[in-house]
DNA sequence: ACCTGAACACCGTTCAAGT
DNA sequence: ACCTGAACACCGTTCAAGT
């Protein structure tokens, strides 16, 4: 979509967003196993000592890979709304984006040190907790507490999509030692968890300041 | 400690546990990424192909891993307290064997499809939480999402203490962008995760039934 | 500013064959 | 029951050199 002339053989030479553009590619459709620096350097139709150029190592790499995953959440319903229900549709937004590429909640999460995607991703769902009156320590661990959760519950979602798509399992009910991660009932799980986190941060009034 | 004879230079044939306790003290002295099977069938003085008559494969070898790992967790608590104190201590023991062993969050997360070792973590989260009186289905859920802030807040953990032994951060106050991850603060923040959880499911007490 | 060519030091896995 | 030997098809990364 983004690739940099003609698209027929050659093509010109590449910019850094190219290659990230180029690595996402990869990523969605054959998943992060596949995702490796001479593939990588193959579609780009470049040598693979060529990506080091742009990037100083494929950890950097990944981690610009996770920050436009991160990038693309956009929550569903207004600011206008109780604070509690923009942090859920926040939470959620997230959800969807990390579902939207093979492997992206992993991606997100091998990157979780190095700042960059998952940055992004705490400050919004940090700011929605602020607006319900919390002070901004409360506001950032209870953001990292729904964000390790989230990173926690989709990484299990996807392990079981390509475990299924593989047939790794018996068939019928499949493994799902854990329950309730599969399609249809993923998303209640994962609401379920969310709530649990907000409801028990409401609990907890007397942390709260009457800031803002 | 259980090699099968001979601290010194040859030693005999091998068993399966016997590669399960290399792959454990590889991962735990020199981390995942160097937890290979040529490497591990090296300190068995073995050829790497040897392994493959112990374990189909390199994931099913990881998933055995993670099993000792979380099987050695062991709560610190009686049981008399109260429910909500058991499943408070089961989430800490949990976590103090994750982080017992290095990368062990990733090893035990990397495995969630498979089930074993994160079977057996579930399992005891979702007994404790039954004791309170919850039906069979929300005690699942609600420990798949104490297993999930678990794994990602563990993780996080651990990435953070490699990459700081690493120097790969600038240093003061290192790079911590989603705050309260650290070392001292680490335990602080994951009490204050469980908790959450654990009274966000006391409110929703219309979810009860009056079992056992 | 961006890339090639060639090399280094590795990977996981398979499979016939040995004891 | 457990392992060897040899091979296959790969990895990430470095570095001098080219345009």
């Amino acid at each position: 979509m983004s690739l940099p002339e003609t698209v027929g053989t050659r093509s010109t030479r590449h910019s850094r967003d190219d290659v990230v553009a180029a690595g996402l590619r990869i990523l969605d459709e054959h998943g992060l196993p596949d995702l490796t620096m001479r593939r990588l350097a193959a579609t780009l139709d470049v040598q693979p000592s060529a990506l080091y150029w742009h990037f100083a190592n494929k950890q950097t790499l990944l981690a610009s890979i996770a920050d436009q995953i991160v990038s693309r959440a956009a929550p569903a319903g207004r600011t206008d709304d109780e604070w509690n229900g923009t942090a859920r549709a926040e939470a959620e937004a997230l959800r969807d984006a990390l579902l939207a590429f093979r492997d992206g909640a992993e991606v997100v999460s091998s990157t979780l040190a190095l700042g960059l995607g998952a940055d992004e991703a705490q400050k919004r769902l940090s700011r929605a907790i602020h607006r319900g009156g919390y002070d901004d320590r409360t506001s950032e661990i209870a953001a990292a507490a729904l964000l390790h959760f989230i990173l926690g519950h989709v990484s299990h979602e996807q392990q079981r999509i390509q475990a299924d798509s593989l047939g790794v399992v018996a068939l019928g009910h499949s493994a799902d030692p854990l329950g309730a991660v599969a399609g249809d009932r993923g998303r209640e799980a994962f609401d379920f968890g969310i709530i649990l986190l907000l409801s028990g941060l409401e609990l907890r009034a007397h942390a709260r300041t009457k800031h803002t």
